[in-house]
DNA sequence: ATGTATATATCCGCGGCGGATGTAGCATCG
DNA sequence: CGATGCTACATCCGCCGCGGATATATACAT
C-alpha cells in the first residue's frame, strides 16, 4: 500500500530505472544490482556505492523495493542483502516503459528514427 | 567545436531531453518550448520557468543549443529569444535515442514489452 | 604479505530541478 | 477604463539525488 500514486515518481532518474530493470527477471543483493546494470548498459552506466546504496534505500522508503528476508540468513553465509521488486515497483516500471514508448514515437514521427511497429506493455 | 565528447553528457535528464526533442524539428522561443514539452508528452511533462529558463542556459552554454539572431530583432517587434539545436546537440539527441532504445531492448529481453522490430536511427 | 574482487555503508559537495516571485506587453471583457 | 489573464522572459533559492571518496570486512590469488 504505498502512500504515493506511481505516476507521482515519474520520469524516473536514470539510476532507478536500471535498478528496476535490473530486478525485474528476480531478486539480487546490491552489488549484484551495479554489476547487471553495468552489463545490461553495455558498460554506458556505471554505479559507484553512493548511487547504488543510497537509491536503494530510497526505493525501499517508497516502496519500490523490498528486502528480502525469507530464505538464506539463518544459513550461517550471506552477509549480502536481497532485494526485489514490489508489485508497486513493476507498475511504476510498466508505467516508465510506457512513458519512454511515447519519447520514442515522438522521436519517430520527427523522422529522427526508423521503424514505428514496436508497442504495448500492460 | 564543444569542448567535450557528446558521450558525457549522457544520459541525459528528462527535461534536457524533452528540450531537445522540441527543437527536433525547427527553431522555437522559450515559451513555445515548454508548450510542446507538455504536448508531445500528453501533459505528463511539465516545465516551470525554473527548469526551462536554467536548462535553456546550461543547454547553450555546453552548446547543444544556440540562440536564433539571424532574421527577427529589427523587425522592431518580439522580445522572444528563438533557440535551434547545434550539429552537436543533434549529435547527443541521436546519442541519447540509441541508448533508450537499448534499454528498451532489455525491456523486451525481460518479457516485459511486446515485440522487437524497432531500431536504427544513425 | 600484498593485491584484487566481493559486499555493504556513510559522508558530503556539486548541481539540476522546479516552485515562488517579479516584470512587462498585449488582448479581452465588464 | 480598470481588472483580469495569458504570453514571455528572468532570477532566486531550497530540496534532493547523484556519485566520488572513504571505510570496513572477507576471500582468494600471487
Amino acid at each position: 500500500m504505498p502512500t504515493k500514486p506511481p505516476e507521482s515518481l515519474l520520469p524516473l532518474t536514470p539510476a532507478v530505472l536500471h535498478i528496476l530493470l535490473a530486478l525485474a527477471d528476480g531478486e539480487r543483493h546490491g552489488y549484484a544490482i551495479a554489476q547487471e546494470v553495468e552489463a545490461i548498459s553495455d558498460g554506458q552506466v556505471r554505479m559507484g556505492p553512493g548511487t547504488l546504496y543510497g537509491s536503494i534505500l530510497r526505493m525501499t522508503e517508497s516502496e519500490l523495493l523490498e528486502e528480502v528476508t525469507t530464505r538464506r540468513r539463518e544459513d550461517g553465509e550471506e552477509r549480502r542483502r536481497y532485494y526485489q521488486l514490489t508489485a508497486f515497483g513493476k507498475r511504476v516500471l510498466m508505467l516508465e516503459l510506457d512513458r519512454l514508448t511515447a519519447v520514442m514515437n515522438v522521436a519517430r514521427r520527427k523522422h529522427l528514427l526508423a521503424r514505428p511497429l514496436a508497442e504495448g506493455s500492460t
